[in-house]
DNA sequence: TTAGATGCAAAGTGTTTGCAGCCTG
DNA sequence: CAGGCTGCAAACACTTTGCATCTAA
């Protein structure tokens, strides 16, 4: 099953899977499109009203630590998660602001090392127009 | 000369080349390790003590636009700017904060069109401990 | 029982904005 | 002379912190 999964990495780091914790990975799945932590916020302050702003960074950072979700800085001003802890990259559309995820076969996808330097995590941010908004140009411009 | 290129790409953009811009610029590009906004401040602050902060990031906001810097997300709580601005990825190392230029031959480096997406920019970060720091604590160790 | 987690508010940090005055083309 | 640019301070947005209270192992 797979919370016993997130039981145990959570363990590994020592940590406890409690409620809060649990509620925001399952938000982060559910949720499409890389939610920043405030959207998370706002999505389960619903279900819990008294949950704070503060304990969402927290159960992201400690759900980070223990490898279950992942951050990305692809836009400067605000942080986003991804529900899926694997290495693999992602588009960001500058017209439509989606972001959805992005697979090309980069060399270094993962970890390794590379001139000497040892690699944890690599992170490749596309950025660009994404199809339907150039589809919705070309319609525009006829 | 290199400066020509300079006015060009600003007057292209329909932007003056003022004094600051260039302060700022030429900071940049005599900077070593992808200074952030705040370190450039208080480095050109010294030569010109009346520039102000909000100078500082207009002028990289402008440069960015003229195509003359990019502007890296690498870490999230401040941005970083690099003066070369043609296409190439960064190293970042956790445990010294070094940042530096890390070419891989990445299929998708600079624009194109993939599965229909228009990028127009990528930027690729690797994040782990570089050469040195991992020689250091090779010795910490023995 | 006790270390750790939550909730709240306040503080912190990087960045942006509004606006008067200045400079440049 | 007019538009754009600077400098200053205040405003902003996201994130972190301090601390009392609570909770789970």
């Amino acid at each position: 099953m797979e919370s016993e999964n997130t039981f145990k990495k959570l363990k590994e780091k020592g940590r406890t899977a409690t409620i809060q914790r649990l509620a925001v990975l399952e938000c982060l799945r559910e949720s499409h499109g890389h939610p920043t932590a405030d959207e998370l916020y706002q999505s389960l302050r619903q279900q819990y009203p008294t949950l704070s702003r503060a304990t969402v960074y927290n159960c992201l950072q400690v759900l980070k630590e223990a490898g279950l979700i992942q951050e990305l800085t692809i836009e400067k001003d605000k942080a986003r998660f991804d529900p899926d802890p694997e290495p693999h990259h992602h588009f960001f559309c500058r017209r439509c602001k989606t972001i959805f995820d992005f697979q090309v076969n980069c060399p270094v996808a993962g970890s390794g090392c590379v001139e000497g330097h040892q690699i944890e995590e690599v992170q490749a941010y596309f950025y660009g127009i994404c199809e339907s908004c150039l589809k919705e140009e070309k319609r525009a411009v006829a």
